[in-house]
DNA sequence: ATACTTGCAAATGATTTGCCAGTGT
DNA sequence: ACACTGGCAAATCATTTGCAAGTAT
């Protein structure tokens, strides 16, 4: 874990975006890192490696998890992407532009939600007294989602 | 991950209270199991299961990370015990009686600190429109400690 | 040409499981 | 006596690392 430059967030919104920032970043662009860009942009939410890797779409240049993971590592650091831990299992990576500032994930079902700016702020005015500045973008909040709270 | 009853929470305050528990629950106990448990109440606060194996008093029958595992589940479901993760690496355990509702951790020096009932609370409402009830007992909200904020 | 990247194999860390011998009740 | 437990080895899962061969610039 990098200290790094705590993540620019550079917010590509877009393949050729994403791309320029790599090279704005001094990285080579290769076709397994425009692979794993094509992927994580073609995805429905946070992903794992392996579902980045394999599923998505058939045809990938990005036959090995370890690469899987060095990239998502560089792109994180470049701040164009990050992860999230839902609960037990594998973590999930997103582009830092298409994921909200945070999310709350059930822990029994897994099924999770990106959380609005107020509701954002608003948790991170609760617990301002503590002196810590919460994120819910790496951990969420997590807890029971609708369907699964019992007495209801 | 036994859906469980829920996890009872028993809140024994004491290594006897917790051995009736054990048997009230139609468990034995062994000296492993006991010996699980003293660990757990002589914690500081949320040990890992290297920790509490290993470290903590020096004499321990407990010599297996895997039968340390096995006991801390069955505790778990017990209710008697709870496990909560900060950040990456190994999970901690805590008696669920020595530990509160919720936790802040910070995701960069790994401090970590109990949340009183009326922040857990708040917290709470906040997300309450969404439908999700939170708990921080299992993922602690993450963010950065006072001392890791940045510019302070 | 050369430094950055990849793929493959093997290593890690955390936790789980199979299995048989040991022991609480 | 007998089902529940403990210890040990080996298996899993997620992720990382070492290295030699490949490639973007």
């Amino acid at each position: 874990m990098t200290i790094a430059s705590e993540h620019p967030d550079l917010h590509a919104r877009n393949l050729p975006a994403a791309i320029a920032a790599l090279r704005a970043g001094g990285l080579r662009v290769s076709a397994a890192r425009r692979a794993v860009l094509e992927a994580l942009f073609a995805a429905e939410g946070p992903a794992t490696a392996e579902e980045l890797a394999s599923g998505l779409d058939g045809r990938l240049p990005v036959s090995d998890l370890a690469s899987m993971y060095r990239n998502l590592e560089t792109l994180e650091e470049l701040g164009l992407v990050r992860h999230v831990h839902f609960g037990h299992g594998a973590g999930r990576y997103v582009l830092s532009a298409a994921s909200g500032c945070g999310y709350v994930a059930c822990h029994r079902c897994g099924a999770f939600t990106e959380l609005d700016d107020a509701t954002v702020a608003a948790l991170r005015d609760g617990i301002e007294h503590t002196g810590f500045v919460a994120r819910f973008t790496h951990f969420p909040v997590v807890g029971l989602c609708p369907d699964c709270v019992p007495g209801t």
